[in-house]
DNA sequence: TTGTGTTTTATTGCCTCC
DNA sequence: GGAGGCAATAAAACACAA
């Protein structure tokens, strides 16, 4: 930065005219109590904001100065903060007296704007998880509509096929004695054997139809097999493993902490 | 110019860690 | 017990529409 003067511009404000006596710095305050009394004029002739880094550490430089206003940092300021917050987002005592002198401005100041900035860098965080999670919601209920909607188109397949199926066997026993399967439907490739139907079922490996032959079997959305190939698995850091599955329970699973932000391990809310 | 909403700077109080 | 962090909050500074 090329000056670390910072000089009051009365101009800048529509509240010009008001001394801010709410939140001064305590360094500053003493100054706050003797000078109520001056006008804006005054202020503003005799007083910069701070004349350099120097004066920062001079308490009595204080006592002789005028109520300060709340400003805020110029863009070099919060440039020059910004990439060291880039760098590291906490800030030990050495560094934030370093950036203090370098910057014109009390330590306590470069606390605050780092607090500050955790602070807003959190809740941008949080906006972005809630975003991501609406968005992989939102895929998921499509998702989950669409297998709805086959559900009931192999359901009622299913139904069609019994129906005729069961046609079928009455034509055969009106012809045949009971207890014989015709040699002739052997060879039939509609025959299906009822008897056989739940097995075969029973074994088939997560295909929707299974869920609409047999509704007792287990549900596949526990046992975590994918339903949803088509979704962007978001995997538990936990389990990294079988790369290739999604399920709801690894939805809801932060994935977005930047590594260089180690401060904050921002897990996602509780879901409802 | 003024009212209003948003952003930024700063304080306060509580909590945790050493 | 002091230092530092965070949430909540106040208030100045700013932006902008009417």
């Amino acid at each position: 930065m090329e000056s670390n003067s910072f000089f009051f511009d009365p101009s800048a404000s529509q509240h010009g005219n008001m001394f801010f006596l709410g939140n001064l710095n305590p360094v500053v305050q003493g100054g706050a109590r003797s000078m109520m009394m001056m006008n804006m004029e005054e202020t503003s002739k005799r007083r910069p904001f701070f004349s350099s880094p120097e004066d920062l550490y001079d308490e009595e430089y204080y006592d002789d100065q005028l109520p300060e206003k709340k400003r805020r940092l110029t863009t070099e300021q919060v440039h020059l903060l910004e990439k060291s917050f880039e760098t590291e987002n906490k800030l030990e005592p050495e560094r934030k007296t370093q950036l203090a002198k370098k910057l014109g401005l009390q330590p306590r100041q470069v606390a605050v704007w780092f607090q500050n900035r955790r602070a807003r860098w959190k809740t941008k965080q949080l906006e972005r998880d809630y975003d991501l999670l609406k968005s992989t919601y939102d895929h998921l209920l499509s998702n989950y509509d669409s297998i709805v909607k086959d559900n009931d188109k192999l359901r009622s397949e299913v139904t069609s096929l019994t129906q005729k199926l069961q046609g079928k066997e009455e034509e055969t026993t009106a012809k045949e004695p009971p207890g014989q399967v015709p040699d002739s439907n052997l060879l039939d490739p509609v025959y299906i054997n009822p008897a056989a139907i739940k097995t075969e079922d029973r074994l088939s490996s997560g295909s929707v139809g299974s869920a609409v032959l047999d509704e007792d079997a287990p549900q596949l959305l526990d046992s975590c097999d994918s339903y949803f190939p088509s979704i962007v698995p978001i995997h538990s850091q936990q389990d990294d493993s079988d790369h290739d599955r999604t399920c709801f329970s690894d939805v809801f699973v932060p994935t977005t902490s930047p590594s260089h932000h180690h401060g904050e391990s921002l897990g996602l809310w509780g879901w409802p």
